[in-house]
DNA sequence: CTAGCCTTGACG
DNA sequence: CGTCAAGGCTAG
């Protein structure tokens, strides 16, 4: 595939092979900057300068001069010249609107040498452009992206730092920090949406009466109905939960949540790298997750992207108006049809999210175990040690199946472990079917890391 | 916000 | 492997 993130005008615009030679165009750049009346541009020569400021040393034969503002520079940044600072700057103000962001508070023809450069940001942005700094050699967000995800990707093939997800201090999460009483997050019906059942006719017939069950808490009173979780598993169900609530369940802010965003199967794709990265986050803070060697961490986590993309739709799907809860308002699942054009699809994957819904309901608790348990998975694809995986499944299972029995009763918790699992089984029917829409898409457009998720490649 | 320093990937 | 030119981080 080819690197996108490159294609700028650095490769059109040739530059000098020498570094030691200044080119014409240097040169007149140089002179440009050296025309200000004011000779302090010139002070820092090669020596008695190092005084006041650190310097590379060893890289003396860089005796360039930044064409903003006379100070050393290392090389060409956007196109000219210059010294960190000014590429900084540069960076930072290109794209501000130079009528009513940056305003010049004098004439408009400040001089900007290293001791004046602060003082007006107008005339300095003046002067970037001026020796001919291009702000479209700035990468845009997209761009960005996608130099992150490579280094990302880099990253996780050296195995310094398996599957890191931002790039950006990664530290260990306290998870401390965010310990809340386990009672707060695992209730049963922390319900904002608590809808009615009535919608939900085609698969949720065996659970019905439970459902009501647990709409109107009718539970059983009695103590000794219900499991007494045992200190670890509690702890452990704390964790998922909160590193849940605090990665996948995490509305990200992403500015595209709009209908206009979602035209067709790369939107969708794309629009669904945050939610990769929010579920990866959530991954590695798994004790279990980082106990995988590191070929079946990305092993399971392929395996699993597609099923957890969907079962995330389901925690924030609103049944009422049929739309997905986004940072940015609701979008409506009709983006799905009219993003692929597949209409069963949208119907199926619509149907799905209502029947879960209706089941699991707002319980963020669940979710995070069934997450857990999508990745904990024997059967996904080149997975080395499946035995080990099967063994983590097993562990969550029960984890699950005592949870339920400590919420619901023992009288219910059966029935709602069967219909629970039975809807994991039926995710990946729907999750092969979400595969066609990958069919669809153009891997030239889509960003590194779903191309390396999705295996597109 | 500034500016220095650091990390990276591409390229020769 | 060294150089270049992006972006990120952060003390001040």
């Amino acid at each position: 595939m080819a690197d996108s993130s490159h294609i700028k005008e650095s490769e059109v615009v040739p530059l000098h092979e020498d570094s030691e030679e200044l080119s014409p165009a240097t040169l007149h750049l140089v002179n440009m900057a050296g025309s200000s009346d004011d000779t302090e541009n010139f002070v820092f020569s090669e020596e008695g300068d190092d005084s006041m400021r650190k310097r590379p040393k060893s890289k003396m034969k860089h005796s360039k001069t930044c064409g903003v503002c006379g100070d050393r520079a290392l090389g060409y940044n956007f196109n000219a010249v210059t010294c960190e600072s000014c590429k900084a700057f540069f960076r930072r103000n290109a794209f501000k609107d130079t009528v009513s962001q940056i305003k010049c508070l004098f004439k408009g023809n400040c001089v900007i040498d290293l001791r004046t450069r602060r003082f007006c940001p107008a005339c300095r942005i003046k002067k970037c452009f001026e020796i001919g700094m291009k702000r479209d050699m700035i990468l845009d967000d997209g761009e960005r992206k996608a130099r992150m995800a490579k280094v990302l990707h880099n990253r996780a093939k050296k195995g310094q730092n398996p599957i890191t997800t931002t790039g950006i201090k990664e530290e260990p999460i306290d998870h401390d920090e965010f310990r809340v009483e386990s009672s707060n997050i695992s209730s049963p019906s922390c319900s904002e949406s608590v809808q009615s059942p009535s919608a939900t006719s085609s698969t949720a017939n065996c659970s019905d009466k439970l459902f009501q069950q647990i709409l109107q808490d009718r539970f059983p009173t009695d103590p000794g109905m219900y499991r007494q979780l045992t200190e670890p598993d509690r702890l452990l169900l704390n964790d998922i939960a909160v590193c849940y609530e605090t990665t996948v369940a995490a509305l990200p802010d992403m500015d595209f949540c709009q209908p206009e965003n979602y035209q067709n199967a790369n939107d969708l794709v794309n629009n669904s790298e945050m939610c990769v990265r929010q579920l990866i986050k959530f991954v590695k803070r798994l004790d279990d997750f980082r106990s995988l060697c590191q070929e079946d961490q990305i092993a399971a986590l392929k395996s699993a992207i597609m099923k957890s993309l969907l079962l995330r739709s389901v925690a924030f799907y609103i049944m009422e108006k049929d739309a997905w809860l986004t940072q940015k308002g609701e979008i409506p699942t009709s983006i799905l049809r009219e993003a692929t054009g597949f209409n069963f699809l949208h119907d199926l994957h619509v149907g799905y999210c209502r029947t879960l819904k209706s089941i699991i309901l707002n319980n963020f608790t669940l979710y995070a175990l069934l997450q857990v348990l999508m990745i904990f998975h024997p059967d996904g694809n080149n997975l080395l040690d499946r035995e080990l995986m099967s063994n983590l499944q097993d562990k969550y299972i029960n984890l699950l199946k005592h949870y339920l029995e400590s919420e619901y009763s023992f009288e219910f918790a059966q029935e709602y472990f069967v219909a629970i699992l039975g809807k994991m089984s039926e995710l990946k029917t729907l999750s092969d079917h979400h595969s066609r829409i990958l069919l669809q898409v153009n891997p030239n457009q889509i960003e590194p890391l779903m191309l390396e998720v999705l295996n597109l490649k």
